[in-house]
DNA sequence: TTTT
DNA sequence: TTTT
């Protein structure tokens, strides 16, 4: 009924721009948050998150976050499941963005950005990516990722 | 650096109560948190979210929630993982509570419960359990949760 | 950058509904959030905080919620001014809500409501109420809102 | 019940650290928080958003923060009342923070703090500042604080 | 009264 | 598997 998730930290990797075979864009990055408090037993210290954003957000993720910087990040936690290639059901939990703020300070960008899309089927032409540009061998389901995956 | 996550959902079972061979209490529990969109694809339409909480909040949640009972948490994400039985690296995201309110109406009971732990080691002593007088079958192991995940 | 408000308290009285003058709806409460620690000089225990709802999200809450209901509210603050009738500029501290659950269960109703407008003059006709049915004395303005603090 | 804020932004002004009669320290600074959406009608942009931290939170803060800094806050909201000198009931909204990120890289410092305060009684001297040495005249009720307003 |  |  309620599922709000807000976090910061730094990404692991530069983030990774796909498009669905519909051709909506998706970008998956890792944030690494530190934890409160030092483990005692030399465990890890950080928490490796993985966040999903789409259409506008996902291309605004792309242009502006690279590996190492800071961004905090709001959204909700989604259990993803799909078959694996050994026939293995896996579970996938992910922040699902609605809202990211770039805390690096950049050369030649605004700083930060927010969906406010329309649920899919709305319009939103900009948005909508032709994807065959692209080719289906970038099409998000390289990480089970499909439309059906579409949130709002 | 900052991790928050605050969900509202149903209990999908009664919360377990266990403890860590040090004796610490530990509950968990499921929530069942309504997907905000109704999906069109007749895919799944709540997530099901699993919570942790320590020493006194987890007495507290184990002696008020039971299946099917509304509950708001606050937290964070976490994180663990152990070796399973086939020696296979297991990833487990859960919510570490520091927070829970009661939501559905009780007979006997105050309605919500917080902790404010200190650190392990700080003393804190009505919630160290002695926990030898559960035996050590009984140990949070079961999930693979041990001492050395102790929060706070 | 970001703003972001989480509350769970009960209605003091039954939320009021208004039009602003171009016709759209706003209902505001206020809700009584329980401190989470008892003061010890017998001070108040309680936070009375003011919220405002837009549009379907006002008439949902007009509809569903009564003096003493039990809700969640997310938003985000907000502080708007306005000059009263002493020419003095009062400073009005307020949560501008875009979910608001229903915790306390209803005989013939769904149970909650988010909001996912679109900006204002992006169409979304079923919200826009035509308002001359209610004619200019039960406007917003009776709380110093007008048009100009639409938010979204 | 559950009280929970979150706020990105900058400090307006230095912040300032203030004792209370009994040596207890305390910061106030502002937060500009830019609004998601701009305004139509050229209206303000941002909320100016009060903070106030308590103890080596405040010290923290007083010591890491400097006008123009970004900063994340978590905490809660309060609304403090107290008679100002012309005798009239004066209401503060202010978000009580447990937790603040400095999202400014600094020169010498860690980066951020947070709070994880016994409640007043439970002993942690190293917060309890004598008081005398700073005198009367800098004491925190400049702002209407006062030692009744310690949280946690 | 305000920050970038 | 990971970031500063």
């Amino acid at each position: 009924m309620l599922n709000r998730v807000i976090l910061i930290g730094r990404l692991t990797r530069d983030p990774e721009l796909r498009y669905t075979p519909a051709g909506v864009a998706v970008t998956q990055f890792t944030l690494a948050v530190d934890r409160p408090f030092t483990s005692q037993g030399g465990e890890r210290e950080a928490d490796f998150i993985p966040v999903v954003t789409w259409r506008q957000l996902a291309e605004a993720c792309a242009n502006h976050l690279k590996k190492g910087h800071l961004a905090a990040v709001e959204g909700r936690i989604q259990i993803r499941n799909y078959e694996n290639n050994e026939g293995r059901r896996v579970y996938v939990t992910e922040i699902i963005a609605d809202n990211v703020r770039f805390l690096t300070p950049q050369s030649q960008s605004g700083g930060s950005s927010s969906s406010n899309d329309s649920r899919p089927g709305t319009g939103n032409p900009q948005n909508r990516n032709n994807g065959n540009s692209r080719g289906t061998n970038t099409a998000g389901d390289a990480w089970g990722i499909s439309d059906d995956d579409l949130p709002f």
